[in-house]
Order: structure tokens, then sequence, then C-alpha cells
DNA sequence: GAGCCAATCGCACACCGTACGAGAGAGGCT
DNA sequence: AGCCTCTCTCGTACGGTGTGCGATTGGCTC
């Protein structure tokens, strides 16, 4: 470990790979890839050094030779997950379009592995792969008419919707997942709680009578939310965009 | 321990409160009170029951009389901080600004409690407090002519604003305070790398090069990042109420 | 005074991240 | 060929973690 001084967050990234020349048996990308599989399968508690040397039929120390420590492993598996999201080149549709796939592609990665979620108010992820959506999504909101610090305002808007509808999403199947019930026998439990609740919660409590019905799949609803949230969003990037007198520059 | 069986992600909210008679010393109030002081001063690493046991002057597995767990802990602490955010009456004030200081009052509550953040993900909160929240938002979305789903999806999407812009902001706090490092210090660490990758970012680089002068305060600029989002985003909920032809009920 | 029961606590267990130093084995040099 | 160096693996050990369990305390009601 050649310990570079403390650079920034200390961050992977702005440490100069490492030489090689012996036997490994082991790599980073094979223990980043091994780590993710894991943590999808159990959640973040479901990670450990140990764990996963045993997976990758290594010792658990052996690990640190190529990751400096857990939390770095973390970085690295963040944008590993990251890689996953696929953002349009500009010319291929209308911006609204290209914003929308990055969007999803953002909500679904972080469902596909929601213990990212967790992780992302800890680092900036500045790794080559969230670097490469920065980049397609400045491609894309240029050519939309953005620019200056709107553009980087509006991207990091787009991101925001995405994560944070997420993070709603994943505490909801989160708690359905841990507790293997169903949508249903979940609102039954909750019942009884919200009725006890219901003279603090007038409104609530009206709009829930009213809406009871229409409340089925949540699954549906989840994705529904997501996508009325996005579709204002837009809606109102492009009124800027218009009210702004912002033209696209020549394609 | 009455271990009522396993409601909903057992969740404490569920759980009948328990009887008082001996000699209280310790207290759950205090014991959540303690751990988010803990949290607040020394981030989720900084907050084991010993330390918090210690901290309260009593044993660390005292504690487990009061809470179950610590995950449940941690849920406490998490609705009890939704309780420092203050919603707007409807009468108050107009749609727009009562949705703005509520989400306004959403991102700093995470921004002062970062460890917030990470939590979110993991259970769905549904604390008194964040009843509390969710009540006067719809009274407040009601008000404005929201009404079925759509009101849902609204409230959900403006907090999604909220909690997604906060947690890339806690991401570069967080980044800062860990190092220590000032924000000039740390562009300039970030420097290099972002020229070695810059090939492959055409677009960004040519943003990054038109902006720098300007981008000066990184306080400044998240805060302005979050106010433009939510401006589009208030827009875009505003279009779509008048394009629906919904009327604000009498006030 | 007897008995009950809420509340506190110490101990122990299994597990965690990781520092450290010993060793293995390949490659390059003389 | 011999040796040295450098990459890589691994076992051991340390100080921490969450928490189950049983013993203990002390105030309350009969």
């Amino acid at each position: 470990m050649p310990s570079t001084s403390d650079s920034f967050t200390g961050s992977v990234w702005l440490r100069p790979p490492r030489a090689q020349t012996g036997q490994p048996s082991l790599s980073r990308e094979q223990i980043v890839r091994a780590a993710i599989e894991l943590l999808d399968a159990e959640g973040p508690a479901g990670l450990s050094m140990r764990r996963l040397g045993a997976k990758l039929g290594s010792g658990a120390t052996s690990l640190y030779w190529h990751v400096a420590n857990k939390d770095e492993l973390l970085e690295l598996a963040v944008d590993e997950v990251f890689g996953e999201i696929y953002v349009p080149e500009p010319g291929d549709t209308h911006w609204r379009v290209g914003a929308s796939i990055s969007a999803n592609g953002m909500r679904s990665a972080l469902l596909r592995h929601p213990w990212v979620i967790g992780l992302l108010g800890l680092h900036p992820t500045l790794g080559p792969n969230a670097m490469r959506l920065g980049e397609r999504l400045v491609a894309l909101f240029t050519a939309a008419g953005f620019s200056g610090m709107p553009l980087s305002h509006a991207t990091a808007t787009l991101n925001a919707h995405a994560i944070g509808s997420a993070t709603s999403e994943a505490a909801i199947k989160s708690a359905l997942k841990r507790t293997g019930k169903t949508w249903e026998e979940v609102a039954e439990d909750v019942e009884p709680y919200l009725e006890r609740l219901a003279p603090d919660n007038p409104n609530y409590e009206k709009w829930r009578k009213e809406t009871g019905p229409l409340r089925n799949d949540p699954e549906r609803v989840l994705e529904e939310t997501y996508a009325f949230g996005l579709d204002r969003l837009l809606d109102g990037l492009e009124l800027w965009l218009t009210k702004s007198g912002a033209e696209p520059p020549a394609v």
C-alpha cells in the first residue's frame, strides 16, 4: 500500500492504480462484483469482509490488498451500479425523453440495489461511471438549450427526483420484503393505528376514505407517483426554458 | 417485553406503550434525545448502545428495556427529527409558499441531521410526527385544489425533491467535514483527476471551463440548485393544476 | 411482612473491521 | 544458478459491536 497522502476523501478514484506482477488470484473487479451480489441478496448487513472472502475462496484480510477498507469497497460498488444507468445521446431523442430515460435508469438501478441509497449521502460519488453519467446529462441538457448554472441545477434536480422517489419506494418495498406480508396484510396491520390517530389527522383521514378503493396495487401506485412527479418536473423545466428565451444550439 | 406478534415491520408505532410503575431513571424520550445528540455529533458510527448507555450513566443493556433494539431506536430518532419540520396551515399562505416552507423544513432538518438520510430507505416512517407532516401536507394541497391520487403524488414529489437534494448536498458536506479541507483545496485535489478524465467528458469539460469562475461558494450553489429545482417543480404542479381545471375549494 | 413486577445491570456469545507480520511465489539481475 | 525484490495471500489477534439471559434491585399493593 503506497499510502498516498489523503487527497480529498482519500477517495479511491484519485489514487494511482496498483502495479501488478505477482500471481493475482483476486482482482478488484471480482471483489466488487461479489460484494454487489452479497448486498443485493442480503442487504447491507449481509456484507462482511469475512463473508466476502469466503465467497471468493480466500482469506478475509486478503481483500485488503486490493481495497483500502470496507468504505472504499462500498464506494466502488456504488459506482459500479451507476454503470448500469444508460443516458441517451443528445441527438437520439427529444431532451424530455432523454431525461426521462436517464431518470428512469437511475430510479430502477437504485431499486435493483437498494443498499446504494443508504450510501449516497456519505460520499460524493465521482467514480468513472458517475462521471460518465454527468457527462451524458450535460450533453443532453446542453442540446436542450440549458447552459451555465441552470444546466447544472437542472441535471441535479432530475437526479434528486430519482433519488428521492427511490428512497421512499425502497422504504416501502423493504418493509414488505422483510415482513414477507402482502400489501393487504400490511394495510390491515396499520389500520388500527391509523384509526387511533384519525382524530389528529382529519384531512388525511378524509383523503384516505375517499381514495381508499383506488389504492390497490402499491407497485403501480409507486410507479405512478414517480412518473407524475417526473412529468411535473419536466414541465417546469420546459416552461423555464421557453420563458428564459433560450435557443437550442444548432444540432 | 410483552413481545407482541410481529405486526407490520414489528414497528414501534404499532406496539402498545409500556406500562410504568417502577423507578424509571431512564426514559424512552431521554434515550432518543441522547441518541440524536450522539448521531449529530459523530455520525452513524458514533452511536453504539454502550456509548449511549455511558452517556446516560447507565448500563448498555438497560436501554433494551425501553427500546426493542437499535433499529427501533433509530426509527424513533428519525421520527423525532421529523418533528422539527413545520408545515403551515392552509389558510396562512398561498399553497406555493406553504409547500416551499414545508420542503425547506424537510431539507434543513435532513441537513441538520444527515444520518437520517441513510435511514430513510430502510423503513417507511409512520411515526406520529411523520403522520402529522402528512396530514398538514394533505391539508395544504387539498386547499390548493389537489385531490385523489394526484394529491398524494404531489406531496410525495415535494418530499422526494427535498430528500434527493439533501442527499447530494449531504454527500458533499460530509466529504468537506471529514477531510477538514476548504472547498478550494478539494477542488485542487480533484482537478488532476478531472483533467485525466477530460478526454472522455468533453461536454462536461466544456461546461466546467465556461462556468468555472461562477462556481465559487459551494454552500450558495447547493442552495441555489435546490431552490431552482423546487421552483421548477412548483411551476410544473401549478401548470397541472390549471390545466386539469381544478378549482380551489372555498377557503 | 409477603409477594409482585417494573427496571437495571453484568456477563457472555458471536460477529465485526482491520493492523500486523510471516510467508509464498514469480521476475529480474548479476 | 543464486539471490533479491516486490506482489500478493493469509492466520492471528485486538478492540469493538448488538443483544440474549438470568440475577438483582427497589418500590408498590395486599
